[in-house]
DNA sequence: ATCAGCATGTAAGGCGTTACATGATTCA
DNA sequence: TGAATCATGTAACGCCTTACATGCTGAT
C-alpha cells in the first residue's frame, strides 16, 4: 500500500474498464476528466513502465501491422491497488487560480484591468461549460450502464461549479463598475 | 518581463501593502488566500532571495533585539513587475480534485465507499466555508478601504463555489443511495 | 505529396513539498 | 521549565511540463 502517484490511479481506473494504449489514455484524460485532472505523455509513459514493473498492469503487443503499439491490461494486483486507493479516505483537493490572485491584488492596478481579467476568465468558463454540457447530453443519450452515474456526477460537479463561477463574474464586474461610478460622481 | 514565478507575484502583491518578514508572508498566504493559492517556507525564502537579487524588493534589518529578523520592502521596479503581471491577461487556473477522481472511478469500489468519500469531502468543505464566512464577516466590520472590495470579491468567490459544492454533495449522495435502493427492490 | 493524427518515448528543467537544522522569545 | 510561536534557512526528493526525437498511417 505504498503512496502511489495519482497518475497511477488514473491509469488503473481507466484500464479497469478497457484495455488502452498510452496514447489512448492521454485522450481519455483530455476528455471529461480534464477539468479536474491533467496528464501528459512525459507523465503517462514512465508511469506505465513502473506499473508494468510492479505487475499492476501487463502489456500486450497490439500492433495489427508491425509497429510497436502496446495495449495495457490491468491485473488482479492492479485492481486491488485501485480498490485500496478508493478506500483511503484522504484525498488532496487543490485549486490554484491565478485569476483570483490577480483579483486579490487588483488594487495594484486599475479597475479596468480587474474587470478585463474577470472577462477573460468568464469567457474561458463559458467555453468549458459548453463542453461539459455536451458531455452531459452525450451521457443522457447513451444507454445507462453501471459507471454511467459516476461519470454523470463528476460532469455535473463541473457544470454546477462553473455556473457558480459565472454568477460570481457578473456580480464582481457589477461591483467594480459600481465603485468606478461612485468615484466619478463624488468628483 | 521574464516569466516570473507566481509565488513572486504573491510576495510582491503582499509587499505592495505593507512591509513583511518571510514568516509574516507565510501567515498572510495561509489566511484568506489559502483556498486558491499555497506557499511554503521552502518556497518563500528562496523566492525572497531571488527577488532581492533582482532588486524587486529590498531587505532591512528589523531585529529589535539582535536576532536576524528581516522585513522586506517592495521597490519601484517591484511595483512595475506587479503591474505588468496584472496587465498580462493569461492566467493559469487549475483544479486537481482527487475526490472527483475517486468518484469518477467509483465503479471499481462499492457504492458505500463513494458515499463515504463524498461525505469526507463535504465535511472539509463545510469547515472551509465556515472559515470563509468568518473572513467575510470581518471584512464587513472593518472600515472600507481601497483594497477591501478585492478581498471581498475573492472571499465571495470561495463562498459561492463552496455552496455549490455542498449542493452537489447532497445531490450526489441522494443519487447514489437511490441507485442502491432501486437495486435492492429489483432483487 | 503532404498534413493531420496515431504512437512511443526521453531529457532537461522548473517548481514545489517535506523534512531537517537551529535558535530566540513569550507565556503559562 | 516547558511548550508554543517567532524566525530563517537548506537539502532531498517528487512530480510534472515542455520540448525534442522519431516514424507510421490515412485522408485529401
Amino acid at each position: 500500500m505504498a503512496r502511489e502517484k495519482k497518475i497511477d490511479m488514473v491509469i488503473l481506473g481507466l484500464l479497469s474498464h478497457e484495455d488502452l494504449t498510452g496514447y489512448d489514455i492521454k485522450k481519455r484524460i483530455d476528455g471529461a476528466i480534464s477539468f479536474f485532472w491533467k496528464g501528459s505523455f512525459g507523465n503517462i509513459y514512465p508511469a506505465l513502465k513502473e506499473l508494468e514493473d510492479g505487475k499492476l498492469i501487463t502489456a500486450k503487443d497490439a500492433s495489427e501491422d508491425g509497429r510497436g503499439k502496446k495495449a495495457y491490461q490491468i491485473t488482479q494486483k492492479g485492481r486491488e491497488a485501485l480498490g485500496d486507493w478508493l478506500l483511503d479516505e484522504q484525498a488532496s483537493n487543490e485549486i490554484r487560480y491565478e485569476t483570483l490572485l490577480k483579483i486579490f491584488f487588483g488594487g495594484a492596478g486599475s479597475r479596468q484591468i480587474s474587470v478585463h481579467n474577470i472577462e477573460v476568465f468568464e469567457r474561458k468558463v463559458q467555453d468549458d461549460l459548453k463542453m461539459l454540457n455536451d458531455y452531459c447530453a452525450a451521457l443522457e443519450k447513451d444507454p445507462a450502464n453501471e459507471d454511467h452515474m459516476y461519470y454523470y456526477l463528476t460532469v455535473s460537479f463541473g457544470i454546477e461549479t462553473y455556473k457558480a463561477y459565472l454568477a460570481w463574474c457578473s456580480k464582481a464586474k457589477k461591483m467594480i463598475r459600481q465603485q468606478m461610478q461612485d468615484e466619478e460622481e463624488s468628483r
